[in-house]
DNA sequence: CGGGTTGGATGACTTTTGTCATCGGTGGTG
DNA sequence: CACCACCGATGACAAAAGTCATCCAACCCG
């Protein structure tokens, strides 16, 4: 019997999925809210694998990611998220996942998903797959820092505070990203970034 | 045994939440992934219970419940949604819902409120109810149409022409939304704002 | 009827944003 | 080495955004 963990900071959805995977013949070892608790179940238990949400409080998902592959390499992590924050793809497989699934993926394919990754396999969303290829991020670190607070409403002069910089860095900063999303304010341009996992 | 519809656009919840009820005994007789499926398949069965998430494509949970008070008015409708649309409960209740519980609360929960509902009671998420009561929203309908489009990014000369009101008039209740949200610019209110469910 | 509220508009003014050109420093990489 | 990308900064200017006072018309409501 394949043993999983099971992190997800919904509780509804975190008992929900659980209950799916019991009926698929799953054995559910242990449910976790956010990352850390995830952690620590993962350290205790060392299931086969770690479904895991990526926006959680504590650890995010990804960061969870790259704490289990050294705490307990044998076990594989799944990521489960919405297709917003389908962005995320490169960097959790930079992080060593071994799935990542789309909430929107019908119910079925999980439990199929799961006894793939089990069997060693990887398994990615087609249609994240597709999206994935295609665009890719052109923003810069800093671009994305600044874009990140001004997409807050934070104003440039503030902005410059937090990150140690010259308001009318930030502003040159925010101006790149807005011609490089071809959006036509900060607005725009932090919406648009965000609704491709880029921020 | 009760009697369940589910609407829910993420189709791994979906099933998910099939799968929870099946196990506490519910007959889930029908589960959608948009609004218009889920008022066909309430009219077709009529089920004892709706339960429905407020995000969708198509009718939004709120729309649909007030269409299945006509057309199927023996079956009482719950709303699940997350916490940050918690500030539809109003219009929720108004809409004439049986239940409005937190994707954020426990599984096990769902299943007893579902059972409460169908033995005639109205059940509301406690730290819900908390927060409804306390802040309400200070806006006027015009502000709140003038803040969602600023909260696109769109310019006070765009929001005018889509709104049919000049850009000085939309500068002025965008001011006065800032004002009344002790916000410090549009977007830092049009993201409070939304966070409360006034959008 | 008179008064209060609300929606909508102007005008004037200050502050923030967004754009551009330009400069200097640092760290690769062919 | 020369080239290029990124980081950080300045200065200047145009375009938005935000603030205030004020005004008008349409509704309520007592």
């Amino acid at each position: 019997m394949i043993r999983v963990v099971i992190a997800e900071d919904q509780q509804m959805v975190l008992g929900a999925l659980a209950a799916l995977l019991e009926l698929e013949g799953f054995e559910v070892v242990g449910q976790a809210a956010d990352g850390d608790a995830a952690l620590r179940l993962v350290k205790g238990t060392v299931p086969d694998i770690l479904l895991t949400d990526i926006e959680m409080p504590g650890l995010t998902g990804l960061e969870l990611a790259q704490q289990v592959a050294v705490s307990a390499p044998s076990t594989k992590v799944v990521i489960v998220t919405t297709f917003a924050r389908s962005g995320y793809l490169k960097r959790a497989l930079d992080a060593g996942t071994a799935g990542y699934l789309l909430k929107d993926a019908p119910a079925s394919t999980l439990a199929d998903a799961l006894r793939r990754v089990h069997a060693g396999r990887r398994v990615v969303d087609p249609e994240l797959a597709a999206a994935a290829w295609g665009e890719v991020d052109p923003l810069t670190d800093r671009e994305r820092q600044v874009l990140r607070l001004a997409g807050d409403g934070l104003k440039s002069a503030e902005i410059g505070r937090q990150l140690h910089l010259t308001e009318g860095t930030v502003r040159n900063y925010l101006s790149e990203a807005i011609n490089k999303l071809g959006a036509s304010n900060r607005i725009e341009a932090a919406r648009l970034a965000r609704s491709r996992g880029w921020l």
